[in-house]
DNA sequence: TGCCAGGCCGAAA
DNA sequence: TTTCGGCATGGC
């Protein structure tokens, strides 16, 4: 059966600015699936896609009228080579870069991103995305698209009011709670995730922090990938633990308005298997 | 079978 | 202030 396309393709960007397969798997966001052909199929903002690479550019298979939202979505007005010349200079750090040459940040949901990382903690990537994808299927709203049912990602209002047994199937274990907390806060306004992505990046990621079950590792990731502060991922933390192993008097303040796209680089080269053995600590 | 995973928390040192 | 065990679960 040939595919079903539903709407004429979106351009979205050339080839070369952005890679789906390093977007999608450098562990940024779980929420897309390959295709047998290299495609993506998958879901955010409430929108289902089909997303691909071709010869002439990159393609979205979506409504005209959400053009707009997936041109910010994959974060195409901004500019990573000021953040890719920064790691120039250094073997190591110019090989992260080359390795993640394509890669952007996206601009994620902040709940979506912020549930996510919680959820992530002490986890592998394969089962993250399986706990996610239950909790949207649960509790997410369908969304019909190219003859299939896709779900959103549940708004904290739809998990506020549930209780840790209604987790329960979902297999998160310790987690469960924490989400909860965290739906609560959004809900009641304790914590206002809209306001933190003007917030300095200390502030945001203190308030972020100020949730049960969230720390630097993961306040730092829900500002990065939720509030796209690229600047709010603690380098002194995590970007020099990881160099430690590579480059001891690596000045992490050098990248510092970019550190989370430096951090991510990092993250994709040092867990891709051909480089695992040459690894540190990558956070 | 055992180690590990995009950690965090609270107690003990 | 730092260190460490416990936490729930399953991928590999």
């Amino acid at each position: 059966m040939a595919k079903q396309v539903e709407h004429t393709p979106i351009y979205l960007c050339p080839a070369e600015e952005l890679s789906l397969g390093k977007t999608f798997e450098c562990g940024q966001c779980f929420r897309w699936t390959a295709e047998a052909d290299g495609a993506y199929l998958g879901v955010a903002g409430g929108r289902a896609a089909r997303v691909w690479e071709a010869e002439g550019g990159v393609f979205a298979d979506a409504p005209e009228a959400d053009r707009a939202f997936w041109e910010a979505y994959f974060d195409l007005d901004t500019d990573y080579e000021t953040a890719r010349r920064s790691m120039a200079g250094d073997a190591y750090l110019s090989a992260c870069a080359a390795f993640g040459r394509g890669i952007r940040i996206l601009r994620q949901d902040p709940w979506e991103a912020l549930c996510s990382f919680i959820i992530s903690q002490c986890n592998n990537i394969p089962r993250i995305r399986s706990i996610v994808s239950a909790l949207c299927a649960r509790w997410g709203a369908p969304i019909g698209y190219a003859g299939r049912t896709f779900y959103a990602f549940p708004p904290p209002e739809a998990l506020a009011g549930l209780s840790d047994g209604d987790l329960t199937p979902l297999r998160m274990g310790y987690r469960a709670p924490y989400v909860l907390a965290a739906a609560r806060a959004v809900t009641s306004g304790a914590l206002a995730l809209d306001a933190l992505a003007a917030a300095p990046g200390d502030e945001a990621r203190a308030a972020l922090r100020a949730l049960p079950g969230v720390g630097e590792k993961v306040a730092s990731c829900a500002a990065l990938f939720g509030l796209h502060r690229l600047d709010a991922f603690p380098v002194d933390v995590w970007v020099r633990r990881a160099m430690s192993a590579h480059l001891p008097d690596f000045d992490a303040a050098a990248c510092g308005p970019c550190a989370g796209y430096v951090q991510q680089c990092i993250f994709y080269y040092a867990r891709s298997g051909e480089n695992r053995a040459a690894q540190g600590d990558c956070g």
